[in-house]
DNA sequence: CGGAAATTTGTGAACGATCACAGTGTATAG
DNA sequence: CTATACACTGTGATCGTTCACAAATTTCCG
């Protein structure tokens, strides 16, 4: 097991015939090397391919330049996207990041992926791991004095939160429809421990609301394209009767459709159906997807602007920054058929 | 930019009333500390919520528990399931990940991917880049006796290499469509850049040889649905004759899909088509897709064990493990429609 | 050419942990 | 009751870098 050290400032220093100090200030960019001494430091470097010890400057300086990211569910689109989104932005920043992924949402897990990162002496915190069910006082003892980010989560006051408004995505998605003429509407969820699929939930039911409409049906389920489908499955097997569904996710929604295909029923003659995501696969679909687009790359630069601030001066203010999805209008909704018309659309209207 | 200081080691042991380094004996479990001094070690440890910093045991103990990935495309659907099952898998290892997203495939951005990651003295690397056109020799010199794992790369005596066979899978689609009597078949492979989409391509090609067949075309398109869609238009334009589509991934598969119905054609029965990657949609587009299955949760657990164990003994020898993709033999594909009917299902056959 | 100012360079201590070794004290044996 | 082993505890040096300060060198001006 033996490991070969790597090269050390000593060894540049002792290479190009100064001292580490010098080697020290060439690294940083110090303005007082003379040019003579510049160069000689550089071929050193050069020439013994030479990188600085993030560790060992990380303990002289007490900064890590290192951000931490608390994450859940990223093989899920969204998650997935985002941190791929944070990856990207962080690039050039002089920041690099540490992600942990928890698989369980309770404190516990939460706990001890803010402590893994705390062992790392991260310098900020990005947590989007939907929060429902932690405590905001859990929370604030974890994190203590750490600079910190939340995404997908409640405002909360004296928290700097960047997130996607759910809320108004839903409600579009629902206005939509309702604008469209649908009265009979059904609401697919994703599984309401998290934060963004009870705010959507909530969006829609507000739109109905507004419009003096409740829903004829709420199922939940996990995200999944397998759960969308037996969810709605069940639904048609309930003989309920709807015109319009309203899914939380791009996938499910890709259930949903499958189980209707599978029983003869067209899209948007005899459904319609609204998504949420605009993953990549949406427009290709049979028939393509209307739903509500998340603007991922913007959230992450968001967030990491405004933890880079807080970082920065800690006694800067806490914005709250919210991002509206926009919806993506595709074949996939439409206005239902008359209800006057003989041959009613309503599926399987009971007896 | 006050910063509080991190509680420390000599913070626990003046509060233990006992030394620092029967501190550092208890966090390492070392066995000769007395029940007492234990109780009041860890009593401290916990009240002054006591994390040891990374950084300075990396320091002193010369390893710095974190291993490199170096990964590029992740916003796709099998890098993003390859980092998610690494991340997955390193859990509990006392690992962790540092991850490079590069944006580009040349030498100079995997060189400075490396060297970010040597600068974090990552105690090994895994590479899951598609290596093409970078030359062995640069790579050697630029790990230099850093333990690696290569994955998704060609296979290089005297390197750790952990792939999928993307070779076998693509000879697995490409005979099952010949199995049920397709002779006529295009190829839509994902840019030849990339060492799985050209593995696949290669493999299609083995088994149309070995059928004495050769492609009636040849696409090459970005991985992406939209591209997918594009590069089947433009073959159903120029009226090639085919029966069958081999597709380098599910995505593009799904371009496929909704290209052939929007000019009325129906699978199975016009076309079959065969995808690759089976993501989770796969099982609910219309129809369900006939794809092969990558294990990547199989393949990251794999990559691990074999860069630890080079880690742990670096004299040890080099393995190449290479784990064979599944055919999911759905409903978009079936036998060609017998060539002698009156209304040939060939399409737009040149007059 | 002398001395002050400015520029450049070097020295010692610190960061927070571990390692190697040298002390304690207590029990066990002769 | 002394000698020896053993369990436990503490001290100094170290890892690779930066910081604060001091020393050495050069530059400038009268």
């Amino acid at each position: 097991m033996l490991k070969i050290k790597p090269t050390t400032i000593n060894d540049v220093a002792a290479r190009a015939g100064v001292s580490y100090q010098t080697v020290s200030r060439v690294i940083n960019q110090h303005p007082s090397v003379s040019k003579n001494a510049l160069e000689r430091v550089r071929q050193a470097i050069e020439s013994l391919n030479y990188q600085p010890s993030n560790a060992a400057r990380h303990l002289a300086t007490q900064r890590s330049k290192v951000i931490g990211v608390v994450s859940y569910g990223t093989v899920h689109y969204g998650p997935a996207q985002m941190l791929a989104s944070l990856e990207q932005a962080v690039q050039g920043s002089g920041y690099s990041l540490s992600n942990v992924n928890v698989s369980d949402l309770t404190l516990e897990e939460i706990a001890g992926a803010i402590q893994t990162l705390r062992r790392q002496r991260v310098d900020g915190l990005i947590l989007f791991a939907p929060l429902i069910g932690i405590a905001h006082t859990d929370l604030e003892s974890l994190c203590a004095d750490l600079p910190l980010v939340i995404t997908d989560a409640e405002p909360q006051s004296g928290r700097a939160v960047a997130s996607i408004d759910q809320f108004t995505g839903g409600r579009l998605a629902a206005q939509h429809l309702i604008g469209l003429g649908h009265r009979q509407i059904a609401l697919l969820s994703g599984p309401l421990t998290w934060y963004d699929a009870l705010l959507r939930h909530q969006g829609w039911l507000s739109a109905l609301q507004q419009a003096g409409l409740t829903p004829v049906a709420t199922l939940e389920s996990d995200w999944t394209p397998a759960s969308g489908y037996r969810a709605t499955a069940e639904l048609l097997e309930s003989g309920t009767s709807f015109t319009a569904l309203l899914a939380a996710n791009d996938q499910m929604a890709l259930g949903a459709l499958r189980a209707f295909h599978e029983r003869g029923l067209e899209l948007p003659r005899d459904v319609s159906v609204v998504g949420f995501d605009d993953i990549p696969e949406a427009a290709f679909l049979e028939p393509p997807l209307t739903t509500v687009r998340q603007d991922f790359s913007a959230l992450a630069q968001r967030s990491l602007d405004q933890l880079t601030a807080c970082i920065d001066q800690p006694s800067a203010p806490r914005h709250l920054t919210m991002l509206v999805p926009e919806l993506i209008v595709r074949s996939s909704t439409a206005a239902p058929v008359m209800k006057l018309e003989p041959h009613s659309p309503s599926l399987r209207r009971k007896p």
